[in-house]
RNA sequence: GGGCGAUUAGCUCAGUGGUUAGAGCGCUCGCCUCACACGCGAGAGGUCAAAGGUUCAAGUCCUUUAUCGCCCACCA
């Protein structure tokens, strides 16, 4: 039968049928009641607020192939799926969409608006599922979930209602973030911070009494319409007799005190600080602590308020800038000096954010991180890298209080009643019939929703069921592993911890995986407004999601942040290319297999491919030998990386295995013994190539998942065999081991190589079979050439290879020497560039020299004799001895070749 | 202001105190060899940012410096 195969890879022609073929039946469905040890791993639900970007591509990668390799391994595996409905940013992106149409969202009224954006979270949770199938990711979709569906709002408010009546949860006047953009309070972290240059105004506030003034100092100028004091240090001299007195504010008619307050730094400005508490967090706790009055200048946009008399109406900004001429004009601005400042912006909006004081909701964090911190110190949660631990840690013993009320429609809507009676509020689970403070029925539910963090912080608990013991929950919490980039540690991961101790008694996940972040060629965060963004589905399109996959996780080395490029998506494309073409090799042989009367049937059981290697004539053929080896070998590697989350080791050592060690010399050798006359001799190559292609299709099936499905499906397989994801991860087993393959393996890819070199120094016929010559001193390597002839001869494209022992010549050819052996092709019609080779062997000679003066110090040395461990010494000493045994074959060497040329060309 | 990280080949980056520091890409030379030119073979290319220290032994640990990033922070 014969195959058809195209010659390049095709990504596009075969993801889409594979896509869809694991979501048909459900294929990764996960069985809280299935056997084996258990692997859950819930995702960092995306945000609806477009489509998945590159760095949720490598975030996905990372726990699909964690997923994929843990259910070949027999775990119980569970890929939780589902979204963020994002308050914020989600609401950000539909007012838009609607300001975009001419309509203002206010307009709308709330219960429409809401209406709107379920509808664009329809659209856009559509698309991100969409993506996620493309790229297979191996979910089980029957258990997606949404932090804003009807089942997940109610453990918010299960939780809302608990953290009030713990009285975790309080509502408070205090001085917050607010964007005059997004209308809503913003929690601290909300909130990044640029630093600016500045001007530092400073004005001159009269005495009430008309006697003289103090120059006060302020990087906002339009906030001093809401200055209730001016403070000074109370040990400052200059200002001592002024403390009590009364300032007439500018501007204004309003009398202010100066008052003493410890928080006034006396080397900064001019040591007169105005007072502002409805508009500065310092300013603030000072009108506390001296209970003055706060007087908001601003409305909710932005604006000026009636506060502001004559500047009422004004963007803040254009007051600043009038206030500033008006109290020039008037003779009351002193100077105006430059002043770096760090301004605080809206996350989402980058507007300036304005401190201003109001009624929020808050959540009360302190004893919750202590718990948090105990665990994370117990190592119930372990972080790689490491050192994100101690950024935790920092994080967490300065925590506040967290602002979880916003005033935004798209959202968790606070479960709080406010009494239009007796003005107190009912918390409840459920809307309550009447006030259960004085029983009235006039009650109106708090506008404000909850900060979007507030359910993420749930998500491990409360997608599984939680407050019910459900199978799930029991099964699969805690989760194994948190797989999630290191920006949002504060903002998600510590708050999950905090929550999933507080309301289950146990870390939500016994592992932090932070990954990189990707970055442009520039180094910025990748951005889809800046136009920097790459875009997954077209990269998808241009490579292949299997390049995709495997290009991100072989970069993805912690603590280092990544960088996409066009020449690493071109040789990740090049890699898939080269095992379908290795599949290739195999399918358009197969013919020769069958034609020598042997069945692909006999193939099709894992019994059988298992068993490999076989044996021929009694023995394991050395390549198998060595192959199997090497795998088991690679296997190693594969799992310690993997266990460790060192996604580029794992995805490097197969990359190597498979493309070294598999292609370039294990088919090459094998080649012949394909076609070998002797039926068992060819049927044993058979069965050995097929049972290395088939393992190494399931070694590199978390990483490309596609491409080998597809080829793996070309192979035979048994009756009912669904998919290789079904299929037993390879193990390394102890018959593979096989150190001594490994070493004569490496002596025959040796000669081969130095073979080669002398062939292309000399320039060489590249076609032409060559006779060579190779001696040693020792026996045993003498046996191994002799008996791999064939293959050294082929491989290094010789007639014929004479072996003796001892040593060479060193002249009259092209040769390689090493401590162990010679070999040397003789001069026929060509002879060695003497003025490529005196400087190669110069160079080589002054590398031994140096390298064995320096062993030999060490050798010497008492000190070292008696303190390195017995095998470095005995290593040290071994490999001082080749080098002088090489040393001396240069040398002689370019004796010989200096006297020949008479004059050596200038090294 | 505090903290963290980075500095290794032309580029992007691995590197877990112990032989001659690696990979991919790029570069040079030679090959369309019947799986693959998205390929094959052979090469060149590195005082591991600087200085000091610990150690028998340092790219790796410590200190200082320089440069570049990132995070946190209420100095008006």
């Amino acid at each position: 039968m014969a195959r058809e195969i195209a010659k390049a890879y095709d990504p596009q022609q075969i993801e889409g049928r594979w896509a869809e073929f694991w979501i048909k039946d459900n294929m990764f469905r996960a069985d809280a009641h299935a056997p084996g040890p258990v692997f859950s791993i819930v995702i960092p639900p995306p945000n609806v607020t477009g489509s998945l970007h590159i760095g949720h591509m490598l975030n996905h990668t990372e726990i699909d192939i964690l997923t994929r390799w843990h259910r070949m391994r027999g775990f119980n595996t569970l890929y939780l799926p589902g979204m963020d409905h994002a308050g914020i940013s989600t609401q950000r992106v539909v007012v838009k969409q609607l300001a975009d149409k001419g309509i203002d969202y206010r307009t709308l009224g709330r219960e429409e608006f809401e209406k709107r954006v379920w509808e664009w979270k329809a659209e856009s949770g559509g698309k991100i599922i969409a993506q996620m199938k493309q790229i297979g990711e191996s979910c089980d979709w029957t258990r997606e979930q949404f932090t804003l569906s009807p089942e997940l709002s109610r453990v918010v408010r299960e939780v809302f209602v608990r953290l009030y009546e713990e009285g975790l949860i309080y509502r408070a006047h205090y001085l917050i973030n607010w964007c005059p953009t997004c209308l809503t309070a913003l929690s601290d972290l909300e909130v990044t911070h640029e630093e600016r240059q500045g001007h530092l105004w400073h004005i001159k506030y009269p005495a009430a009494d008309g006697g003289g003034f103090v120059v006060v100092a302020t990087t906002r100028p339009e906030t001093m319409l809401g200055d209730t004091a001016v403070a000074v240090h109370p040990e400052d001299e200059r200002y001592a007799q002024l403390i009590g007195k009364k300032l007439r504010l500018p501007l204004t008619n309003r009398e202010i005190p100066v008052i003493a307050d410890t928080m006034v730094d006396r080397e900064f400005g001019t040591g007169a600080v105005k007072i502002t508490p409805a508009h500065d967090p310092n300013d603030f706790e000072a009108g506390r602590r001296h209970n003055l009055p706060e007087i908001d200048v601003m409305t909710d946009d932005g604006k000026m308020n009636g506060n502001a008399g004559a500047y009422a109406g004004l963007d803040r900004f254009a007051a600043r800038k009038k206030i500033v001429e008006d109290l020039q004009a008037q003779g009351l601005l002193e100077k105006i000096t430059d002043h770096k400042l760090s301004v605080g912006l809206c996350e989402r909006c980058k507007t300036v954010v304005e401190p201003r004081a109001s009624n929020q909701w808050f959540c009360k964090m302190k004893s919750m991180a202590e718990k948090a911190m105990a665990a994370v110190e117990r190592n119930e949660i372990t972080m790689v890298p490491e050192n994100r631990r101690e950024e935790f840690f920092h994080w967490m013993r300065n925590i506040r209080d967290w602002v979880i009320s916003r005033q935004l429609w798209w959202g968790h809507r606070i479960p709080a009643w406010h009494c239009g009676s007796c003005k107190e509020v009912t918390v409840a689970r459920e809307t309550p019939a009447k006030c259960s403070h004085c029983g009235s029925a006039a009650l109106k539910q708090d506008d404000d929703v909850l900060d979007t963090w507030f359910s993420s912080a749930l998500w491990p608990f409360s997608t599984l069921g939680w407050p019910e013991e459900t199978p799930d929950f029991k099964t699969y919490y805690p989760t194994s592993l948190l797989i999630t980039a290191y920006d949002i540690l504060f903002f998600w991961v510590s708050r999950m911890i905090m929550m999933g101790i507080h309301f289950t008694g146990k870390v939500p996940f016994r592992a932090v995986y932070l990954h990189s972040l990707v970055r442009t060629a520039s180094g910025e965060k990748m951005s889809k407004s800046k136009g920097t963004g790459l875009d997954p589905v077209a990269l998808n399109q241009q490579y292949g999601t299997d390049a995709m996959r495997f290009c991100l996780t072989s970069m993805a080395a912690p603590g280092t942040d990544i960088v996409v490029s066009e020449d690493r998506l071109l040789g990740a494309r090049a890699f898939a290319n080269k095992i379908w073409n290795a599949a290739r090799f195999l399918f358009v042989n197969l013919d020769k297999f069958e034609e020598g009367g042997a069945k692909l049937e006999d193939l099709a059981s894992p019994e059988v491919r298992e068993q490999a290697p076989y044996a021929f004539a009694g023995d394991v053929p050395l390549i198998d030998g060595w192959l199997f080896a090497r795998l088991a070998d690679t296997l190693d590697v594969v799992k310690d990386a993997f266990e460790t989350q060192r996604f580029h080791e794992a995805v490097q050592s197969i990359y190597q295995f498979f493309w070294n060690d598999f292609c370039d010399w294990y088919i090459e050798w094998i080649k012949p013994e394909l076609t070998s006359a002797d039926r068992t001799r060819a049927t044993v190559a058979w069965k050995n190539l097929f049972g290395a292609f088939e393992a190494a299709l399931r070694l590199l099936h978390p990483v490309m998942p596609f491409l080998t499905e597809e080829l793996w499906h070309q192979l035979p397989q048994r009756a009912g065999a669904r998919s290789i994801a079904l299929e037993k991860y390879p193990e390394a087993r102890a018959t593979w081991r096989n150190t001594a393959a490994i070493k004569e393996f490496a002596l025959l890819q040796e000669v081969i190589t130095a073979v080669r070199a002398i062939r292309a120094e000399m320039k060489l016929d590249p076609k032409k079979k060559l006779a060579a010559q190779f001696s040693s001193e020792d026996a045993a390597t003498r046996d191994a050439i002799a008996r791999n002839l064939d293959g050294v001869q082929r491989l290094a494209l010789l007639s014929e290879l004479q072996i003796t022992p001892g040593k060479l010549p060193q002249a009259g050819g092209g040769l390689r020497s090493t401590s162990l052996f010679d070999v040397r092709i003789p001069y026929v019609e060509t002879e060695i560039d003497l003025a490529v080779e005196l400087p190669r062997l110069k160079k080589e000679l002054e590398r031994l020299s140096k390298d064995i003066a320096s062993k030999e110090r060490q050798l010497g040395d008492e000190t070292f004799r008696s303190r390195a461990p017995e095998k470095i010494i005995k290593n040290l000493e071994s490999t001082l001895a080749e080098r002088r045994v090489e040393l001396a074959k240069i040398e002689e060497r370019l004796r010989e070749l200096d006297g020949k040329s008479g004059a050596a060309p200038a090294a």
